[in-house]
Order: structure tokens, then C-alpha cells, then sequence
DNA sequence: TAATATTATTAATATTGTTAATTTATGAGA
DNA sequence: TCTCATAAATTAACAATATTAATAATATTA
């Protein structure tokens, strides 16, 4: 990296972090040129000499978050044994770092990519994200309880998209739900899915 | 109604017709009160004589879109006999009405419910309208086979879940699928629930 | 140091929602 | 039929937003 290159990747930073701050506590719709830029001291037309424009820095968010989320996962389940155990925490941990911060699931499952400007790879890496956290322990499972690849495809996949239903409907509008009533529905379709 | 009730109607009409035709079109990103306005041959401020705001405006088109989808599941499902075929029928027209107009999904599903209207009702039967349109199939279904109504109920709900789920990720970003994978997964899913 | 290139800011344009002010249409009573 | 009060519709206006153009400030380099 040239002393150019740094300088950019730290001005990006100064933004990045104030759009992160902003999605976490009010959502993506806060997210404007001149939000950001007050609260990271600059102009917002600063903001367009280091993003296309207000999508690209909203977008620029998701590897930081997915990391994060990824961190947070890791740290709850740390020491948890057996792959049932393990898929359920996994599975809860997601569901509750999503719950902490419903912004960061607005931006990653119902903003629309649009012009999916600059890097595809991050976008559709969201999509892969709770398979790769899950993949291990799916694989031991399959293997402890004899389960034909085929069968295991289809639960994994059910299960991935009974979760992220869930999360649509209880981020989204919140019917009285809590996040035990949610988790707890997921853990009775997990077990309905490996009890059998 | 009185005459005037009746000129009304017509009024909110006019501009419910032309926000319905954006949301098809376009989504409801293109609804602005001038894009209503124009469409329906009035100015945009008239609009605040019949609607709230555009909240109000948009939340009128989701009963209509609720009709809509209803009649085209049932015109689509008309005749089939059995209840897991019709399950799966319905759960078809359901996702491919969706998929036919996109908007109506964001509409009902991605977009935040402050941006729709500070009204609950019509808002909550969105979350329940999949449901009542399976309901008789799966109480028969259940019957046939003996299956305890907590496993049915286990079973529906991760149903649902994951057709949302596969609408959410569908709809949202086209990963190369097709409406034909799609259904076929879905289809996958419901097999695997109901053959045992 | 002076010229040049880079970077940041201010000004300006366009779009949006919403309300206020104003104009136009309507309908009841003389 | 005419008048005028009311309703309805429109234009004007304001505020917030994204984005771009023009300008000012700063840094680099010869």
C-alpha cells in the first residue's frame, strides 16, 4: 500500500464507522450523506471522493458486520460440544445478534442491492454466511446419524430458510413475539428436523 | 353512502389505482405523491384531501393486493383434489404471484411497517393470510395420516417459515435461481415434511 | 518558492413529503 | 338565475435528501 492508498482506506474508515454507528442504533434509513458526515467531521461531498455514493458506503458495511456477527457467534458458542448442541447455539446466537441490531439484518436481507455497485463477492457471501457457520457441524451430524447427503441437503436448506422466515417476521414487525418465543420455535423445527 | 361518500370512494380510488399499478411496475420505491398524482391525472396535493400521507395511500393498496393474490390462488388451485396436491398448489400460485410482482412482496414483507401506516389490522392479516389459505388443506392432510396436532403445528409453521424464507432470498437478490427451483425446493421441503 | 495536483468545502440542482395560500368549482338559498 | 359560503383542487413554499459543479484549501514537487 502506497501512503495515498492508506490515507484512503483511513478516510473510507472515518465513514464506514459512522454509517456502522448509525445502522446499528437507528437503521439504514438514517444513513444519509450528511448524517454520516457530521458525525465523522467531514463534509458529506467529502463522502464522494471516497464512494460511488450513499449505496456504496451503506453497502462498504456488510463485511465489517458479517465479521462481527461472525465474532459474536464464536464467543458464544466457544467450548459447546456435539453437533446438535453446537447447530442450536450457532443457530440462537445469529438469531440474537440480528435481533441486537435489526438495522444490520435490514441491510443485509431487505435492502435492495440495486446498482450492486462495487463488490458483488461481500453481498452474496450474506447468503453463504449462515451455511459456512453451520457447515461443520451439519457435516458431523450427517455422519453420526447416518444421514444420506441427500436428506441432508434438504434439511439444511429448510432449516436456513425457517430461520431467516423467522427473522423476516419478527424483525420486521414484532407480533408480540420475544426473542425466547422465536428461539424456541426454531430449536422445536431443529429437533423435529434431527429427531426421526 | 351519500353522494358524497360515493365521490370519495371514487377519488381514493383513482389514486389507490395508480399507486397499485407503480407498486406492480416498479415497486414501492417509485410511489411519490407527484408519480401518484400524474398517473392519476390530479395534483399531488390532492391527494392529502383523501390520504393521511402516502403511508396512509400505500396501506390502502395492501387490502386490494390481498384480493388480488387471493383470487389468483384460488383460479389457480380450482379443481385439484387431495390435500397435500393442494398444499402444494397453493403454496405455488402463492410464490409465483409474488415473483410476478415483486413490489407487492416488498410491499408486504420487506418494507417497515411505519412506511406502510400506523394501522394495525390489515398489516397484522399479511402474517396470517398464508396460513388461513392452507389451513383446511393441512387440518385434512393431518387427518388423513393421524398426525398430532403439535407436530402439525410444528410442521406448518416451519412450512410457512421457509417459504418466506425462499421468498425473502429470492426475490430480494436473483442467485441464478428461477422460479422453477424455487417451487422445486419448496416442493422438496414439502415432501420431505409430509412423507413418513 | 511557485506551479501543479489533490482534497475538501460551498453552492447549486433535482427529487421528495408536506403544509399554506390561493384559486376554482359546487350547491343551497334568495 | 344569481350570490356567496363551502368544499375541492391547485400552485407556492419549505424542509430534507442525493448528487454534481465550482471553488477554496492544502499538499506535493520541480
Amino acid at each position: 500500500m502506497t501512503r495515498n492508498e492508506i490515507q484512503d482506506v483511513r478516510m473510507r474508515r472515518y465513514f464506514i464507522d459512522a454509517a456502522k454507528e448509525l445502522i446499528k442504533g437507528e437503521g439504514v434509513v438514517v444513513v444519509s450523506t450528511r448524517n454520516v458526515a457530521e458525525r465523522s467531521g467531514y463534509s458529506y461531498a467529502t463522502i464522494y471522493n471516497y464512494f460511488k455514493d450513499v449505496r456504496d458506503l451503506i453497502f462498504a458495511c456488510v463485511e465489517d458486520f458479517q465479521q462481527e456477527c461472525k465474532e459474536y457467534i464464536e464467543s458464544q458458542v466457544k467450548g459447546i460440544k456435539g453437533a446438535k448442541k453446537n447447530i442450536s447455539s450457532i443457530t440462537n446466537s445469529y438469531i440474537k445478534f440480528f435481533c441486537m441490531y435489526p438495522g444490520i439484518f435490514e441491510l443485509f436481507f431487505l435492502e435492495k442491492p440495486k446498482v450492486i455497485s462495487t463488490r458483488k463477492s461481500s453481498i452474496e457471501s450474506i447468503y453463504t454466511f449462515f451455511d459456512d457457520m453451520l457447515d461443520e457441524s451439519w457435516q458431523s451430524f450427517a455422519s453420526e446419524k447416518k444421514i444420506s447427503p441427500l436428506r441432508l441437503e434438504t434439511i439444511k436448506q429448510a432449516y436456513k430458510l425457517a430461520v431467516h422466515g423467522e427473522l423476516l417476521f419478527f424483525i420486521n414487525r414484532r407480533n408480540n413475539e420475544t426473542l425466547e418465543s422465536v428461539t424456541k420455535r426454531i430449536d422445536g423445527i431443529l429437533n423435529y428436523f434431527i429427531k426421526r
